[in-house]
DNA sequence: TCGCCGCAAAGTGTGTACACTTCAGAACAC
DNA sequence: GTGTTCTGAAGTGTACACACTTTGCGGCGA
């Protein structure tokens, strides 16, 4: 081992190196994995080819399947032994019950902020929403989704409880998909407006059970829309995306 | 299926084989240092070498690395990149965030079971419990913080939501350390086996508003023991077992 | 004595090899 | 024609190889 150049002549002689050098593969494949499962770019229950994947995200099957490993703890992915990778099914009694979970967490999540969070954060927090809601005209539904996330993260984050937020944002994940085409009605986009605006309001004025109540009502039209959101959704991930 | 007669001679063969076959080592290698984890068999912050981990269960880093990567999403294993893999920190702020976590989802533990239950499944969990109760001088903290969580695990199932119940045994998990050592005050015991059984038998009266109230309370003495259970914790990750 | 440089051992990150499982379809018996 | 057995291709599961990063340590200079 004595004499070994080390690094120097290895980095500067391979030009035209074949496979150059070696980044944190992982976290990258485990993102972009996660946005095509979320998105239910694999059908649900399809199995999902290793080597093709590793191709198409230029990477060898050992870090594809580090990341895919990631997921199934997440719920985002399920996994046979000696079968393989699978998306998840689109199972709607499962989603109902996230949104049901959901509900629990994001009351948790008023309470806490109510009682928590600073007067700065709730201003800042309206300032966002009113900003938002200025521009609702230029966004799509995918902009909106994740703006409407991010306004129950920060409230969720106000509580001062950041495992709160991993798993509001773990259920986001996977629901996203329904959300935004619930969000993609115009009717539903406006109360939606509404109701965070008077969840931020109860805030402000720290009413916890107003908060409470406004957050519910907001969450409970959600579950009572997402049925036919689903319903849209399967057509979309069979049918393709011509809709609306 | 009728004749199955598939593989045959295969199996006999490879009578002394070296190192032939390959089982799901992952979901062995997963169970085994998750439970290594959860009981901080690992002193917190500590790296962990995968080399040593592998060689110790019989296996090469690659269904090691897939099963840390797992428990990293679980929360029980963090990541530094180009450092490794550590155990997750003492922090007594978590451990405060996730029975808070879990009390507001207990709470929907019990509302959902109030309403969706069958009698059959309340009745089973009084026996449940009071055979338990029954048996309690044989029983040491390990065995009897199984039997607590079966218990709360068992209401959330009557709810008949599995995600709830994922989500619970995942924070279990993370806080199993703390409360196997609340378990062993004699004191706590007795409070938690009355607990429950207040809880059991407002579910048995479909009475929601009381099973949440007993819920709480219970959750909430939980909360308060926690922080002397953490320091007697600390005491004993970093020295030794002997205590109590 | 103190700080800096450089080296080498240890260990992670990822690519690759190979055994084993599964599955589909051909060949074959009835 | 129908069911069964075999066979080979496709693909997973795991071991292994190897480059790169980190870090502790010893020597060197001031």
């Amino acid at each position: 081992m004595a004499g070994t150049p080390r690094k120097k002549t290895i980095k500067a002689a391979p030009k035209a190196a074949p496979a150059p050098r070696a980044a944190d593969s992982v976290n990258r494949v485990y993102a972009a994995i996660q946005r095509m499962a979320v998105n239910f770019e694999f059908r649900p229950e399809q199995r999902i080819n290793e080597v093709e994947l590793a191709a198409t995200l230029g990477v060898s099957r050992t870090p594809v399947r580090e990341a895919l490993n990631r997921l199934v703890i997440e719920g985002l992915i399920t996994l046979v032994p000696n079968k393989g990778f699978y998306c998840r099914p689109f199972d709607a009694e499962q989603i109902i019950g996230l949104f049901e979970v959901r509900a629990s967490l994001e009351r948790l999540s008023v309470e806490l902020a109510a009682e928590r969070a600073s007067d700065v954060r709730i201003a800042e927090l309206m300032d966002f929403w009113n900003g938002v809601r200025a521009n609702r005209a230029a966004m799509d539904a995918e902009e909106l989704t994740s703006r409407d996330e991010e306004f129950h993260i920060r409230i969720a984050a106000m509580g001062g409880n950041p495992e709160l937020v991993r798993m509001l944002e773990s259920i986001n994940a996977r629901i996203r998909f329904v959300r935004r085409i619930e969000i993609e009605n115009p009717q539903r986009r406006t109360t939606t407006f509404d109701e965070h605006l008077a969840i931020a309001e109860a805030l402000k004025a720290r009413d916890r059970g107003r908060a409470v109540a406004c957050m519910s009502d907001h969450i409970g039209i959600s579950v009572a829309d997402a049925v036919s959101a689903m319903k849209e959704g399967l057509a979309r991930i069979y049918m393709g995306r011509m809709a609306s």
